[in-house]
DNA sequence: ACCTGAACACCGTTCAAGT
DNA sequence: ACCTGAACACCGTTCAAGT
């Protein structure tokens, strides 16, 4: 390899193709050529960077849920706990709506339950992205903005999930209101970590 | 069609061939030969009960979750909601494991991210679910079981999205302890169902 | 009326031939 | 050193030929 730097840039200029690709017809129905056309390259071009299909699935998948966590800085700047969380849960559900990244996210779902490589990808992701809200709850709890009858690294598995399983309906339906979802997750967060006494 | 009766039989026959090769390696990866070879016959009969493999495939997703219906007799029965609840989770958690049908039902969230005909049979059924277990929680509240804060219908649809997350999740991890899940969910439910005073 | 299995079109991947 | 694009193996679907 010549130019590891020049290698790097036409791999991300293919990854980005895939990534056109994979969101519009999923994992399955995109075809090697339907990539090489929008990248404008050959076929043999593609596969001298890429081992095969499934290295540039690992890879877009790798990616999508990676934004996610740059979202997370907002638990941070929030004034308040619950409206960080619902601020988090605001973006992800707007991000992977039906329209949007839905589908592309359900795919991955499936890929990771069948590739352990992308599988491992993906729960290191999510711990980190666990951890991350635990730590934030310790903190609110230090701050008495919570009360967490809940220990905290349970409250942030269940906030995920909760998440997690509200995005994949919305990628099913059509896109119901982001709002009445949001309230209803803010009042999930309310009642895990704010339990009246 | 001579016998539509024997026409019938060997729908369910080559559908169970389906479901046998689908849980083993997923929807992308079983050809038709390899259902054919399960189930004995030609690709040319098969073709004859089927319009495409896609309707193979709608068949499958349609059953898995009909399933999880059946459960949900439970919830009657039970002595106390969250009891009834904590005991669907843990049905829904055990069948849908990484080495059950856990990447099955990953497949079929995926495939109704884009399939519009699939989506529909899949949203039908769950709010069938969530009105029953909408109608459980009102039910404890008629009885003092539950005070519910939250809506029944809200507490309805957050108790399933956090259970579909989980299971998900599972369906990626190895099998991690079910008990754990359970109790994690368990809490979940108590908070929602039973702020304390 | 129903089936078989060879044939066809398509897709992931490779590699001989070019620059 | 890198690319092109024809070629190969494989898979979903069809259909002529059989019973």
């Amino acid at each position: 390899m010549a130019d590891p730097a020049l290698a790097l840039q036409r791999r991300l200029h293919i990854l980005d193709a895939a990534l056109h690709c994979f969101r519009e017809r999923g994992f399955r129905q995109t075809t090697i050529e339907d990539i090489c056309a929008e990248a404008r390259i050959s076929p043999g071009a593609l596969y001298r960077l890429f081992a095969n299909k499934g290295e540039l699935i690992a890879a877009i998948a790798g990616e999508a849920r990676a934004d996610v966590e740059a979202v997370l800085g907002q638990l941070d700047v929030a004034e308040d706990l619950v409206s960080g969380l619902e601020r988090l849960a605001r973006s992800a559900l707007e991000r992977f709506d039906a329209d949007g990244d839905g589908p592309l996210l359900a795919d991955i779902w499936a890929e990771a339950a069948r590739d352990p490589h992308t599988a491992k990808l993906l729960l290191t992701q999510d711990q980190r992205i666990q951890g991350r809200i635990a730590a934030a709850i310790r903190l609110a709890q230090v701050n008495g903005q919570a009360h967490a009858a809940v220990p905290p690294e349970d409250a942030a598995e269940l906030l995920m999930s909760a998440l997690d399983g509200m995005a994949l309906r919305r990628a099913m339906r059509g896109s119901a209101s982001v709002d009445d979802e949001v309230r209803r997750y803010r009042v999930l967060a309310l009642h895990l970590l704010k339990p009246k006494r």
